[in-house]
DNA sequence: ACATCGGGTTCGATCATTGAACCTGTCGTC
DNA sequence: GACGACAGGTTCAATGATCGAACCCGATGT
């Protein structure tokens, strides 16, 4: 991806950026905790020029983030998923959505323990249970009070609430 | 910094990306923990181009996240320091860290609460106390066994043991 | 008075990103 | 079984970002 070029930077966030610091990669993944698996899918819900989400999902792939299988309903299409690397880079993703919504916009999701409901706060963890749930026990959902947003069917169909990792249907 | 890049993605991670998913960035603030204040110093242990460099710390410094002030020591020379806005990058940095430790390349450094002395876990958390420390309350030092690494006189200096965001001293 | 050093800016060459156009393989429909 | 529509790409020229080298300027040091 970055190639060599954090390759004098003995550190593991030079090689972590290497792999995830690319324009539009952490918000691919970001979908791909969201549910999206379909190419098109990420590329109407992002915007993003169909050479560079064909350049970035080979790159994921080939860093063991993505899995790239056939659609098993669809002879010729692909699924993108998130391998167990992938998901484990749920903490980064959350640490930036915390920053985020504290400092430059409040952000439009928020996020459950699957198992009591309770809102888990900035560091991801349930305050009643005192765990960190794995991405797969975490339900989303959209904030109230905001406006209408992205119109795409993407878009639509993730404000219903639903679990990380729950492939979206479409 | 990215401009109006991912503006209609009605998301905190668009925005957060926006101020510090550009090249280099998260680089530069990882050094601002560590203690880098000066210029030439972020110049040497990062073989940045000054251009580059100079564009992202004016564009940090615009965001309220890195502040711009006189050195009391040199007539005409500047510090940068991490805002409040910039030290709540902690966990942000500790989670790339953590993630890259796990799966691309062990970590260089290692991480203690300072009042305990105890290695923090993944999350930056201490075990012993159960507390999330501040960056100010975690000492960082190199771990044993690993080549000489860089030898530039900021990379020496940053071997020995510190507090986060204690200036360095050169 | 002169050289040096920190802290930049400027510049041409190179590399990445963009959006539009084009290509290919499946599928549903007539 | 011909036809068009659609998913999932690739190719291309234009634009924008990044690179390294060279230059600049003000403050010290000698």
């Amino acid at each position: 991806m970055l190639g060599k070029d954090y390759e004098n930077q003995d550190c593991a966030l030079a090689r972590a950026l290497e792999v995830v610091g690319e324009r539009w990669t952490l918000l691919i993944v970001r979908d791909a905790f969201y549910g999206v698996r379909r190419f098109n899918d990420f590329q109407a819900h992002l915007d993003i020029p169909k050479a560079v989400l064909s350049d970035r999902l080979a790159g994921l792939v080939d860093e063991d983030i993505l899995e790239r299988r056939p659609d098993p309903q669809h002879a010729g299409r692909h699924l993108y998923e998130l391998t167990p690397v992938g998901r484990d880079l749920w903490p980064v993703i959350n640490a930036l959505l915390a920053w985020g919504g504290r400092h430059r916009h409040t952000n439009s999701r928020l996020f459950r323990h699957a198992t009591c409901g309770t809102r888990l706060d900035d560091a991801g963890r349930c305050p009643q249970c005192g765990v960190t749930p794995a991405p797969g026990d975490i339900v989303t959902e959209r904030r109230r009070g905001r406006g209408r947003g992205r119109r795409d069917p993407v878009s639509v169909a993730l404000r219903e609430p639903h679990r990380l990792l729950e492939p979206l249907e479409t």
